[in-house]
DNA sequence: TGCGCCAAATCGGTATACAAATGATGGCGC
DNA sequence: GCGCCATCATTTGTATACCGATTTGGCGCA
C-alpha cells in the first residue's frame, strides 16, 4: 500500500476513476456486491469519497442499488447491447447530421487527420495497434459529436457508450471489416466537407448498425487475423483480489 | 425546524427531491451558488446527504460545478430548449416506433384511457385543469416510453425532460393547440393499435416539433384563455423560505 | 432432527470534526 | 493614493464515530 498518496488530485475523483476502471476492465464479477468498507481499504481512502464515487457510478448505470440497499456491479446481457447500439444509431446519426451541416473547416480537417492516423495504424500494425485503433475510433465518434456543440447530446451518448463493451467490440472485427469501417469514417468526413447532413447521418447510422451486426453475429466466422492478443488488453498486470465474498 | 424527522425515508433522497423541486420550481436564480452548509440548515439535515443530493443533481445536469469547485444552479437559454426538443424528437419518436410495433393490447388500452381522461379534463376545465393536463401529458409520453421496455431509453429521456420547462410549456398552448395536441396523442394510440411503428414514430416526431414551435414562437400571439393562473402551480401552500442570498 | 427465534456482527446512512484551499478584506509600504 | 501582500473567513474535501437495520449463524425447543 503506497504511503504517499497523490494529494494533488481530489481523492473522490481518483476513487471514481479507479472503481470505474476496474468495472470496465471486468475485474469484478457482474452482480457482485461492492461494499464501501472494502473499497475504502482497497483504495486507501475513507468511505466518504468511495460513497461519492459509487453515487456517480450509480448515475452512470455501472452499478445498481439493490432493494436491500446493497450495491452491486451492474449486470447486462444481449438485450443491453441491443439497446445500446440502437440508441447509438439514433443519437449519433442525429449528431452527424447536425454536425455535418454546420461543421467548420477546422473540424472537418480534424476528422481527416484521424482518418489519416487510422490508415497509418492499419498499415503499420505495430504491437498494440488494436488498442490504438480503438482509441482512434472512439476519438472519431467523439469528434463528430463535439462538432455539434450540443452538450446534452454529447453527455447522452457518453452515458451510454462507456461500457465494458467497446474493448471487446473491436476484437470482433476482421481486418477486412475494420477497413470497411474506416472507409465509412472517410465517407462521413467527406459528407462533412460537403455540408451534407443527410448523407452524414445516413452513413453514421449504417456504420453503427454494421457494428451491431458484427458484434452480435460476427464472432462465429471471423476472418480472424490473429495478432498478439495481449495488445487488446491495456491492463495486463495481475489484478488485486476480486470482489469480496 | 421540525424535530420529528420522517425517519421512514432516507434523508439523502428527501434532500434530492426537495432541492430538485426547488430548482425546477424556479426558487433559485439561475447561476446562483448553492452552499452545502446553507442547504444543510435549510433542509434540517447534515451536509452528507446534501452532498449526495448535489452529486446526483450534477449528474442530472441541474446544477453545475464551476471551476473553483463551487456549485451553482445550471443556467440555460434558448439554445437549451432547442437542444431538448431536438433530442426529444429523436428519442421519443424512436421509442414510439419501437413501442408501437411490440405493444401489448393492455399497453395500448392504457394510452386510450389517458386520452379519455384528457378529453374529460378539457371538457370540464375545472380549477387546476392545466396542472392535470400537464400531468396527463407527461404520463402519456412516459407510458409510450415504458412500453418499449428499453430502460436505457427511458432514463435518457428522463434525464433530458425533467427541467424547469414543462410547467411553463403547457401555458404557451392555446386551447385550440391543446386540442390538436391531444388529437395527436389519439393518433399515436391508433398507430399502436395497428402496430404501425413507422406511423407512430412519425406522429410523435411531428408532435414534439410542434411543441417546439409553440414554445418558441407561440408566446407572441396566444389565443390565451386566461384561467386561474395559480392552478398552474401544483404546490400552493407556502413553502419554506426561498433561496438564501 | 428440523424449525424457529434470538443475538451478534456487518453494512449502509447520517452527523460531525478537522484540514486544506480559495476568495476577500484590510493594512502597510512605496 | 494606489497597489501588493498577508491574514482571516468561508467553503469544500476527507475522515471517523455513531446508529439503525438487515442478515446470518447458533442455540434451544418441539
Amino acid at each position: 500500500m503506497p504511503a504517499d498518496r497523490d494529494t494533488a488530485r481530489p481523492a473522490a475523483e481518483t476513487a471514481y476513476d479507479e472503481i470505474r476502471r476496474r468495472i470496465v476492465a471486468g475485474d469484478y464479477e457482474q452482480g457482485s456486491p461492492l461494499t464501501e468498507a472494502g473499497l475504502s481499504t482497497d483504495l486507501g481512502v475513507s468511505r466518504t469519497p468511495v460513497r461519492a464515487a459509487l453515487t456517480r457510478l450509480a448515475a452512470d448505470g455501472l452499478v445498481e442499488q439493490k432493494s436491500n440497499r446493497r450495491i452491486v456491479v451492474a449486470e447486462w446481457g444481449d438485450s443491453d447491447i441491443e439497446e445500446i447500439f440502437g440508441l447509438r444509431a439514433v443519437l449519433e446519426s442525429y449528431g452527424a447530421g447536425l454536425a455535418a451541416a454546420t461543421a467548420t473547416t477546422a473540424q472537418t480537417n480534424d476528422l481527416e487527420v484521424l482518418c489519416q492516423k487510422m490508415d497509418e495504424a492499419l498499415a503499420a500494425q505495430e504491437p498494440g495497434w488494436l488498442a490504438e485503433v480503438t482509441a482512434l475510433n472512439n476519438e472519431f465518434h467523439r469528434s463528430v459529436l463535439e462538432a455539434t456543440g450540443n452538450r446534452r447530446l454529447i453527455n447522452l451518448v457518453a452515458s451510454i457508450v462507456e461500457i465494458p463493451l467497446t474493448h471487446r467490440t473491436i476484437g470482433a472485427y476482421s481486418v477486412r471489416q475494420l477497413e470497411n469501417s474506416w472507409s465509412e469514417h472517410r465517407s462521413i468526413t467527406e459528407a462533412f466537407r460537403l455540408r451534407d447532413g443527410e448523407w452524414a447521418a445516413s452513413i453514421m447510422r449504417s456504420h453503427i448498425l454494421t457494428g451491431r451486426a458484427i458484434t452480435q453475429h460476427g464472432h462465429e466466422h471471423p476472418t480472424a487475423y490473429e495478432l498478439d492478443p495481449l495488445a487488446e488488453d491495456p491492463t495486463p498486470q495481475g489484478k488485486q483480489k476480486g470482489p469480496r465474498r
